[in-house]
RNA sequence: GGGCGCGUAGCUCAAUGGUAGAGCAGCGGCCUUUUAAGCCGUUGGUUCAGGGUUCGAGCCCCUGCGCGCUCACCA
């Protein structure tokens, strides 16, 4: 039972909560009949200040208390919803001996409560609901951590504030209560996502849902979750991407498509990777890599103006500019000028590999020449793109997906978007030869070792559908995780994901069954 | 998975190997315009868990668990 492990605390509003209800109070009660929420109820009020006629303002408003601050004969509280915060004024004349003594033993921090009263402007200036009535909504039975938030020439200043990593996450409903700016960056979240919706639908794209569980996964190189149907009696993959889905809807005729949505990649957690990611995917008929690109620069700006009024913004300490056109930086010209090292000279694996042993750059033995060039990708260019660039231009081996650039069968026309030294997006020509692809599919197989987890299964019926003929087109994916986390300002995906992955809490737990 | 660091009251943090503390929260009292309200008093601890060294361990050692940073991994 959940109140075995009660505290001395915890028990002692257990016991407020049951002597309210023996007093024939419902700490629990159905229905509330707030009528404006907090911040609307003290515009009005300002405006009809403004008017001169301030008296005669009643309202119901209710919230989570957040403070109280109790003198004898008055008490003063301040609630909070989601518009923000009021102090409530409860005064012996207006509610009487009994009733003001209510709140001050049955109230604690942590309670929903609804006032009724009248608004108005306290001495010292702020405005207020003067209480003559109220009533619990929630008794709270834990009490949430204490933080007090000082105002020092106009800063607030948080005293206390819940700050353990560990707690925030596990117990993220606690974060969200107590520390208003984290609310701030899932509120900015959800702008984000509505307005990359907005971008793509005024473009004339269509919304879809592609199957998370896959019988065969694929789009990306990436190691997946397994899952089993029972009645099927069937392997089911978890999606690494939606990329062979959508295209498939090219096929069938979805000329503009777009899918945001979850991908699972059962691979390491670090500030940029998470196990379960939100991806946003679009493919276009008709447009190229060159399109997509202007289109990007067009999307990631444009979003930022909507949600944050600013295409500027600060991340890890650099003001980063957004405004269209970034950076445009080729793969082979930027590994000359930042590396001094021209891939061309280097058709093979093995002769690029001599010269990453000699600047001392680790790799794994066999490594193919594509994944070698990543590596040094990452070592060279990765830092120097701070400001948005495209990185443009990539090794054919390492790209199965995109279509190989008219004059250079080696190269394909991809690039990705890198803001403060992080990938943000990825995207291509979208390669449409069915004998192509079964081709590059092949190399793959052969590329990686028979138990490698990262090598991709054979999508036959994806071939089958490009058989049917696929429109030429550009597609796109987007880590949206990491954009939020770069218009936030924030370190880490975890501060931008609600719950992020922890090992279980309880390891007392019998083993599970296999 | 490797390396490093951390784990003390509900929260934020102290404590030379020698009686575990503070502020806030809580509880009792005073207080009719407060806002980190104030004043007086006061409760609250499996120091993450288990083992070891020691006359004596929050502190030193070992193991485990959890969290963080970092490396590896990661189109």
């Amino acid at each position: 039972m959940l109140t075995d492990h009660f505290s001395e605390l915890e028990n002692l509003r257990l016991e407020k909560m049951e002597q309210l209800r023996q007093m024939g109070i419902e700490p629990y009660p159905t229905r509330s009949y707030k009528n404006s929420n907090n911040a609307d109820a003290i515009k009005a009020f300002e405006a009809r200040e403004a008017a001169g006629e301030p008296e005669g303002l009643k309202l119901t408003l209710a919230g989570r208390l957040r403070a109280i601050r109790n003198m004898g004969k008055l008490s003063f509280a301040h609630i909070e919803d989601r518009s923000g915060r009021i102090q409530l004024f409860m005064r012996i004349n207006e509610l009487g001996q009994e009733k003001l003594d209510q709140f001050v033993r049955f109230f604690d921090l942590g309670d929903f409560i609804e006032a009724t009263g009248t608004m108005v402007r306290t001495k010292r200036g702020e405005v207020t609901l003067q209480v003559e009535d109220f009533r619990m909504l929630s008794k709270a039975l834990y009490q949430l951590p204490a933080a007090k938030d000082e105002v020092v020439d106009g800063e607030i200043v948080r005293h206390a504030a819940l700050t353990d990593p560990e707690t925030r996450y596990r117990q993220r409903y606690v974060d969200l209560a107590v520390n208003p700016e984290v609310r701030e960056i899932f509120r900015i979240r959800t702008g984000i996502i509505k307005a990359l919706r907005e971008f793509l639908d005024e473009r004339g794209f269509q919304e879809v849902e592609t199957p998370i569980l896959q019988p065969i996964y694929g789009g990306a190189a990436a190691k997946p979750f397994t899952t089993y149907h029972n009645q099927l009696h069937q392997q089911l993959f978890l999606r690494v991407s939606f990329e062979l889905y959508l295209k498939r809807l090219l096929v069938g005729g979805l000329d503009r498509v777009y899918e945001i949505g979850r991908d699972f990649r059962n691979e390491g957690v670090s500030f940029k990777h998470n196990p379960e990611f939100t991806q946003l995917e679009f493919y276009m008929a008709y447009a190229d890599y060159n399109t997509i690109m202007e289109m990007t620069e067009q999307m990631v700006s444009q979003v930022a103006q909507r949600v944050l009024g600013t295409m500027v913004i600060e991340y890890e300490g650099h003001k980063i500019n957004l405004t269209p056109p970034w950076n445009r930086m080729q793969m082979r010209q930027g590994l000359i000028d930042h590396a001094g090292i021209d891939i061309q000279e280097y058709p093979t694996a093995e002769g690029l590999a001599d010269i990453m042993k000699a600047r001392q750059i680790p790799f794994k033995p066999g490594t193919p020449r594509g994944k070698l060039i990543n590596t040094l990708m990452e070592t060279y260019l990765e830092p120097v793109m701070i400001q948005p660039t495209f990185l443009y231009d990539y090794p054919r081996d390492i790209s199965p997906l995109a279509k190989a650039k008219p004059e250079d069968p080696n190269t394909v026309e991809r690039f990705e978007g890198y803001i403060g030294g992080v990938e943000l997006c990825n995207a291509f020509t979208e390669l449409n030869d069915p004998l192509d692809q079964e081709k590059r599919f092949l190399e793959l197989g052969r590329a990686y070792a028979e138990d490698d987890e990262e090598r991709n299964p054979m999508d036959e019926d994806f071939l089958r559908a490009l058989a049917y003929g696929m429109p030429p087109a550009g597609g796109f994916g987007i880590g949206v995780d990491r954009f939020v986390m770069m218009l936030t300002g924030q370190h880490t995906l975890r501060e931008v994901i609600l719950f992020p992955p922890l090992r279980e809490e309880d390891n007392a737990a019998p083993e599970a069954a296999e």
